[in-house]
DNA sequence: TCTTATACATAAAACTTCTAGGTATGTAAA
DNA sequence: TTTACATACCTAGAAGTTTTATGTATAAGA
């Protein structure tokens, strides 16, 4: 997609703090979910998705529940009681982050008069 | 160093901000500019920072001008004209961003009562 | 003299993401 | 009925950026 190259790095956190927000998601529910939150801009591509979920679930940060709906597989993912604790952190490093940045683009004019 | 994840991909926009902001600015600066705004949190590698200028060049985003100051070298980089042009795309791409991820963090509560 | 700061540079490895494919089911349109 | 689209998973290879680890050189300070 359009994605601007921005958006590299913070996958991890957008899906992690998408579970921690609801529970539990399946990968092609977490895509959607990020579209309409974005109202489209952004979209996280199936061939980044999918082994970013799997590598976080290789980490112990997420815990996978496989379920049958509709004769179709969901494999649910959640976070495990290590990951809510690294959800925590992501998030504080996203807020330095985003603050580091509005610094740089908008940066505070010297006190004088 | 304790760079997160999610620096990545900004680099390119910092540079061009800083340049459309100071007007020519040197390598070494750049990175010592970056730690102050940030106060330490961000530091630009110097491998990540030079092959990142000599591409901008490269893609005609800057210009080069070389300076000898106290007996050092100095190469001097600023906008060209279609640097400053992109650059404006940046920083909006740069807000959508910052606002997109900001609300993935911190989604609207629903309008109910 | 040794360390730190200034100032540039690059090559190899690591890492993430994109592109481009693949499988399979259900539904709606043509 | 065949085509298209949405749902739902997956992976391999390429592309791209950044880190790590070096290297060179001058100046200043302990």
């Amino acid at each position: 997609m359009k994605n601007s190259q921005l958006y590299k790095g913070s996958l991890n956190t957008i899906i992690m703090k998408l579970l921690e927000e609801n529970g539990k998601m399946y990968g092609y529910e977490i895509t959607q979910k990020v579209k309409a939150i974005t109202a489209g801009e952004l979209n996280i591509t199936e061939g980044a998705l999918y082994p970013a979920l799997h590598k976080l679930e290789a980490e112990g940060i997420l815990d996978v529940e496989i379920e049958k709906v509709d004769n179709r597989m969901r494999k649910y993912y959640k976070l495990t009681e290590a990951g809510e604790k690294e959800t925590i952190n992501r998030l504080s490093e996203l807020e330095d982050f985003i603050r580091n940045m509005q610094s740089l683009v908008n940066p505070k004019p010297s006190l004088e008069f």
